[in-house]
DNA sequence: ACTGAAAGCAAGTACCCACTTGCGAGCAAG
DNA sequence: CTTGCTCGCAAGTGGGTACTTGCTTTCAGT
């Protein structure tokens, strides 16, 4: 209630920039979209560069519920939802994101600010993948190359990520409904990584054995 | 030769326009980088808008040559070498790429012309899993559901995408070198849509009966 | 009712932008 | 030599933009 200005003020300019970019986000436009007085921005934040730091700070800070659990018991399942809600919120920024990284190279710091969403993510993914194959559900992998499996977690936040962005604006590309769509990468992942159906028991009794052994130095980096 | 002011104002406008988008592509910047007087710009093509106009459609004229055959032989190393190009050829116009999209809701004729090659990519790569089912190189896809085969598609362009768009300023989300990434998709879409690494000789010949019985599309069977 | 902080309003400053105009220099063809 | 074309140069126009200043209004806390 108390800064019920200085709120208007940063969801307008956060508003205002996604749809026009820094250049365009003209205090004007923003004073105009927030209802307020174009004075009163310079008042509250001192200069435009300002309020829009504090606007994309805050933007940034979002971060979306769904975690990915350590004990994986239905891996499609459980990947569909967090693959599902990371679209979700890429996909509501996306206008955000996009002026973003077409701006990296003038505003570098914006661009680290856009990329700290997706690399939270990217690790997130990597961990569950450490959890899958310590509780056993992948498979001898007699067919998975070195590389295959980090090469898998880019290729499926690469193709959200794709998706989330390009979806709107490149229909021919998506012919399939986002949840479909979802799936398939979803599904198309685990068995790029050799995931089955259901985990291996002798994979899980050995790597139970070895956890209660050395629980922390276990071979989290080997993929 | 003879129009070497133009094309040189076309290149400048380009290099300006990817750094610094439309707003930031002042006349005077794409002058001074042409090493042009502003006036010959606005005498050459009458106003900054039809300059651009005529850059980008020039940008877009731009086609990889790399072409996926009617006759897979050899899948992985087909697909890695035309999606190297696609990559190649996404990675060389990022800038460019990424200011179009960022404008796409101001400018959408813009976003139309950076959609286009993607968009060619991709109906070539559908009609690519089209050929390896035909001559018998996916097997009985039993666990295949139905739109898993389009969603690998639409998943396999988004990776590549996604990585020329976004290794420079994430390099978090890319561990590996480019070719290592861009193996790794192929691989992991092959595997998604049940690509063995031979084709299988009885759904060759099914398809060969198929393919005698309808015989107006050219399949070129080579035995 | 009084006070002080915050907001609105009107006007102004200094700059940048797209675009125009007028003029003179080079240069090739008749 | 003249004609015609293109380019560079200098200056200017009208409008937008970030930001400032001075003044008035509003309104909550005392």
């Amino acid at each position: 209630m108390i800064d019920d200005h200085r709120q208007r003020i940063l969801h307008a300019a956060a508003r205002v920039y996604a749809q026009h970019g820094w250049r365009g986000a003209t205090t004007r436009r923003i004073a105009e979209e927030a209802g307020v007085n174009e004075v009163t921005i310079f008042r509250q934040f001192g200069s435009k560069g300002a309020l829009l730091e504090v606007a994309m700070r805050e933007c940034a800070r979002i971060e979306h519920a769904a975690v990915l659990p350590q004990q994986p018991v239905h891996p499609e399942r459980e990947l569909f939802q967090w693959v599902h809600a990371h679209h979700a919120s890429l996909a509501s920024m996306r206008d955000i994101v996009r002026q973003m990284m077409s701006e990296a190279s003038e505003r570098p710091e914006t661009a680290m600010c856009a990329a700290e969403g997706p690399s939270g993510a990217f690790a997130q993914l990597r961990q569950y993948v450490v959890h899958l194959r310590r509780h056993g559900w992948m498979g001898e992998q007699v067919e998975t190359r070195p590389g295959d499996v980090r090469g898998a977690v880019t290729m499926l936040m690469g193709a959200v990520f794709a998706d989330a962005m390009n979806r709107e604006i490149m229909p021919a590309m998506f012919p399939q409904p986002v949840d479909d769509s979802l799936h398939a990468y979803v599904r198309i992942f685990l068995r790029g990584i050799g995931v089955a159906s259901a985990p291996s028991p002798t994979a899980t009794r050995t790597v139970r054995r070895s956890n209660v052994a050395n629980s922390n130095t276990s071979h989290t980096t080997s993929e």
